[in-house]
Formats: structure tokens, sequence, C-alpha cells
DNA sequence: TATTAGCACTCTCAAGTGATGAGTGCTAAC
DNA sequence: GTTAGCACTCATCACTTGAGAGTGCTAATA
């Protein structure tokens, strides 16, 4: 158990490299006011933190630095709430002002304010869409094989596909397809459709289509193509400015890393509610050992249904990212709830 | 007017400087079978093409390396054309054998095998959409006060828009307006849509909508925002493996840049057929100042429509990048008119 | 007994030095 | 017209040096 001057010690060493991203030394500590203690003294503290695995020198006589455990225990102890200053309130406000009408273009201006404020990259999950419901079919013949198949989502998203269509099948036959898609499927998971069409529509379909079975492997390879999160990015470069990426070699990495998606999707936590916080390399990433990755949630009416993720170097500043996060993500809830139910 | 001598040594200097990053000496040269000449007789000539404005030092007595008129020059004039390798055309035909139907997946591959090959970074611009022509339209109500549009192209592209429904419209209304639409705007191109609907169908939808003037500032409204062509990266982070950029302010620059969606497009000459080369300043971008932008275009059936960027430094392979943006170029315009037409 | 002052020691960083080597320009010889 | 030779320039690297910041330890102090 720390003693309450090892607490003061820990978090006031955090805190200033944080903002000043060079390992503090015992002197510079005494300074301040809150440390009524003498460079001796905290010098002793400071080593026993050291001991303790909380703090680490960069070298034998340099002044110390949070080691990994050192921030875990930081943000999970010492981070005392904070309420959102009112210039960034201002900021934030002022994105949602402006009313927009494409869930896309709000999560991806959401993105580019989070980072503007943060000075971190942003990432956010698009809204998962494999669990919104089919709220209709429709096919449009383009040639005489091949049409498009389009899926308008209870959420008001459009999901489209081009597909064969096998030689001689009549418009009356499409009709008869739309239709029975219509009746059969609707409020249907996207995720679940492809399981649905086979197991209960295919019966009723091949009854009155012609050129059932083709038909059906087209269409049916069209429908099962997965539709991941779409990705958006906030300030991809942010991240390049902090000078723990002076190394060329980091720098290359993390770039190369934020282009392949699906090391991406391995930052953030499995959906759940609430602010995570991993650090470093509770990422199991090589590249990000040096990053700390910040993320919450965000809803869609009740549905919980994307992710938001700040990704920032270890020393980065989490009181104010939490913060803003916090903000950040129901803002953007109620913003989305409110584009989807037309409330407006 | 260049001797033929001079215009070996050019050609030789460009040559090898592409090769090895390194500025390029008499010495060096005079070694090459190709140049049966002493290093002092090519140090006269290039002191001439130093004088003349092809060559520069990167200090008093350093080795030569192009300036930008030198590579203007040898792009010009001394780039010999060359066929592809078939290593290359292996790779290359490898991407289209795996028969994809979907447009934007074509083209997010043709993207990632070309930084592949050239280990820079490409920049494909999507169809240019408001060339398409309506096929279909297509409204789906969500709730009671808002719906989606739906425009299907004759390509098979799917835009669509959610909007607010005026409170008080009936389903039969909305079914009218739809037949009015597909009666009326059958074949206008995307982005003479908003004009048509404005000058051809509006005076027909007055007399049969009830709430016309409602449903106009917003239906119109969404099909007014115009669609900009996709932007496709592949390799974003291959640019900075490449020594000219371990200067970390030029790295940021360039990523900074990237990132920044309108900086990209004046990247691309304006669309026409064939390929362009720009040097280093005559990409009129601060950030680009060391680096060269090929172009190619692409077409879809008979149309021009999309554009595809390889971004290397100035010190960039031209022979190898011409030669593989001439047969992307041409792979990709059959691979999307084959999806397109449906003939496979 | 807890805290602090003092001091020797360690390590980084920046500036300076000198040797090395690649390359040039010029001149004179071929 | 071409080439060999030579003096000169400049970047690079390894090495040294001094200043500054910080530590650990010990002894003095409250």
């Amino acid at each position: 158990m720390l003693t309450n001057r090892q607490l003061l010690i820990l978090q006031v060493t955090v805190d200033d490299f944080i903002h000043t991203a060079q390992p503090v030394g015992s002197r510079q500590l005494s300074k301040k006011e809150e440390v009524p203690y003498s460079p001796a003294t905290i010098r002793n503290e400071m080593a026993d933190l050291e001991e303790l695995g909380y703090l680490e020198k960069t070298h034998t006589s340099s002044g110390r630095i949070p080691s990994e455990k050192g921030y875990r225990f930081y943000v999970d102890h010492l981070l005392t709430p904070q309420l959102a200053s009112s210039d960034d309130m201002l900021q934030i406000q002022s994105v949602f002002k402006e009313r927009m009408v494409e869930t896309e273009q709000v999560i991806q201006k959401t993105a580019m304010i989070l980072s503007e404020l943060t000075s971190y990259t942003s990432i956010l999950l698009g809204p998962d869409v494999r669990k919104h419901r089919v709220k209709r079919f429709s096919i449009v013949p383009l040639t005489n094989d091949s049409a498009v198949a389009i899926i308008i989502t209870d959420s008001g998203h459009v999901e489209n596909r081009l597909f064969q269509l096998p030689i001689g099948l009549t418009a009356s036959d499409i009709e008869k397809m739309v239709n029975i898609l219509n009746e059969q499927l609707i409020g249907v998971h996207l995720h679940e459709l492809h399981h649905a069409l086979e197991k209960e529509t295919s019966a009723l379909l091949k009854q009155h289509i012609g050129r059932y079975g083709e038909l059906m492997s087209s269409f049916g390879a069209a429908i099962l193509s997965p539709q991941e999160e779409k990705v958006f990015y906030g300030g991809k470069s942010k991240l390049l400015h902090h000078p723990e990426f002076n190394d060329l070699q980091k720098a290359r990495g993390l770039i190369t890393m934020m282009d392949q998606v699906n090391q991406i999707s391995t930052l953030f936590s499995p959906n759940q509610a609430g602010i995570h916080i991993r650090i470093g390399s509770e990422n199991n990433l090589l590249e990000m050992e040096d990053c700390s990755v910040i993320t919450a949630s965000y809803t869609i009416g009740e549905e919980q249904t994307g992710s938001i993720a700040i990704i920032g170097p270890t020393r980065m500043d989490y009181r104010r990212v939490v913060t803003l996060l916090d903000v950040m993500s129901s803002d953007l809830s109620r913003e989305l709830t409110r584009i989807l139910r037309g409330s407006g």
C-alpha cells in the first residue's frame, strides 16, 4: 500500500511528465507548491516508487518517468474526474449546431473535431450494420444479365450489391421474387439474412421462380458478403507531431498500422459501454507499445452500435481525453438518434 | 542542343541516381561500360550540364544529382518505352483472376497492387458518379416524418439520402411522386438532376402532390448535395520508406497532405487520356516539392471516368511506373467494363 | 525518528577537433 | 579533343571535452 506522500509524488510526477515529456527530477518537483518536501525526501520516495515498479529511469542519473504500471495506477486511482472546459464545450456544440442529415457525415465530423481538440488521432467505428433490420428489398435490373440488389434497413442505411441474372429470367419473375423477399424477410437482422434466406424463404422462391438454382447461387452470394463496420479517421498525422515519434522507425510503424484495417479492429475492446483505457503493451501490438488507446461507445436509439477511440502516446493527457470522450460519445449518440428518429 | 555524349551522360546520371539515391560522381560513372570516357571528360561534360541547368550539386564537392529541369528532360526525351516484366504481368493478372463483383472492390485492390509493385503510394479516383445517368428512383419511408431517397444509375451505382417528410403526406402521395420521378427523370445525368427536377418536373409534382413546398425543399436539398469522387489509397506509408523522407518534417507534411482530400484532387490533371507526369514543384504544392506524380485514367465502357496516380519521390523510377500504369489502367478499364456489362 | 543539506558521482548533450574519403576544378601533357 | 595529376573542398565519423541536471549516500538537524 502506498503512503499518501507516495501517492502525491506519483501523481505529480505523472502529471508533470504528461505535460513536459521530460523526465522529472526531485529538485524540479520540490519547487511545486503542492509538494512541500525537499529534493532529498522526494528522491527517497522516488527510489521507493521505482522499486515498486511505478517509476523508471531512462539512464542512471536522469529524472524519473512513469512505467506502464505507473500509468495504470494513475488512471485507475489518481484520475480525478473533471468537467469539460467551457471552451471545449463551445467547440463541440458548434459541430452539432449545423444540422446534418447523413449519419456518416456526422461521424466523420466528430472524428475531426475530436482529433482537433485532443491533438491525437481519433478512430470511429461506424454503426454495425449487421445488427440493423431489413426494412425493404428492391431489385433493379441493369442489363439482361445483371441487376443490383438493394436492401434498406430500418436505420435508413442502404446496402447494395451487383449480381448476375440467369439468362431468360423474366421481369415478372423478378417482381415475384421481390415480393416474396419483402413478405418473408422484413425485420430480419442483416447478419442473419443469408441464413434466413436459405432456411425459410428458398422453398417459397423455388415454387414460384424459374431458373431458381442459378439465381440463388448468384443472389445468395451477393447477400452473403459481410459488410464490415466502416472506419473513420480524424487527424491521422496528429500523432506524428508528438516528440515520442521523432523516431522515424516508430512513425513508420504507426502509419503502416493505421492503414491496416484488421489491425485497427483489435484496438477496440469488445463492444461494451463506458470508457476503457489500454496502455502501451496492453494493446498487444508491437507498433503500439508507446501508445495508449482510450475507447468509448455510442448508441443509436437504444442499441449499442459504434465505438470511438483516441490513440495517443502513453504519455497522453488521460484526464482531458476521458472527459472529452465522455461528452462526445453522448452528444454523438443524441445526434445520431435524432437523425434516425427524424425528430428534428 | 545537347550533344550525344551529353545526352548519354545525363541519362546515365539520372538512371544511376534513381537507383542509388546517392549523388553520382565522375569516377563512378566512368566505370560503367556504357560510358567509355575518363572521369575528367565526364567532369567537363557534367560541368556543362550543370551550367545548362540539368544537374545540380548538393555541396561544392559532391557528385551531381538531377535538377527538376533534368528530370523533365529525362522523362520527355530519354525515357525509352519498355514492356512490363513477366513477373509484374503475372502479379497483375493474379489480381483480376478472382472475379470480383463490386466496382469499389476492384479499384481498391488495384490501388493495393499498384503500390506493392512500385513501392510508392497510389491514389485512385473512383468513377465520377455525376456523369452517370439515372436508371431508377425509389423512396422508402422510415418513420412518419423521414424517408430515404434512392437513385440507381445505369452503371449500377446506388446513391441514397435521408430526407424529412412533411407531416401528413400520404403513402399514395409518395407513390405518385416516385412514379412521376421515374417517368420524367430517367436518363438524366446525376449532376443535372437537381436542375432538371426544378425546371421540368416540379410543375408536374406540384399538380399531383399535397404539401408540395415542404416536400420539395427537403427532397431537393437531399438530391442537391454533390457526390464527390471517392478516393482510394494504396500504401500510404510506402512513401515514408524512401530515404528522401528521412526528414521528419517532410514526412509529416506528406502524411498531413494525404489526409486532406481537397489537396489530393489538385494533384490530378483535368481528366484527360494518356499518361501525365508532374515533377516536384510542378505540383504547385509545398509539401510535394520532393515528389513526382504520374497520372493515368481509366474508362468504363466508352466514358472517361476515373484517374490513377502514383506518388513517389522526384527520384522515382519513372520508366517502371509509366509502364505499370499503362498496363494497369487498361486492365482496370477492361475489368470494370466487364462488371458493368455483366459479360462474365 | 523523519527530514534535509551537502557532496561525490554518473550520464546526456552539445560543441569542437581531426582524420578519412569522395569528389571537384584546373592545368598541362598526350 | 581527351586524359592524367594535383590541390582543394566538403561531409561524415569517431573522439574529446565541459557544462548541466540528476542521483545516492552520509551526516547533520529538528
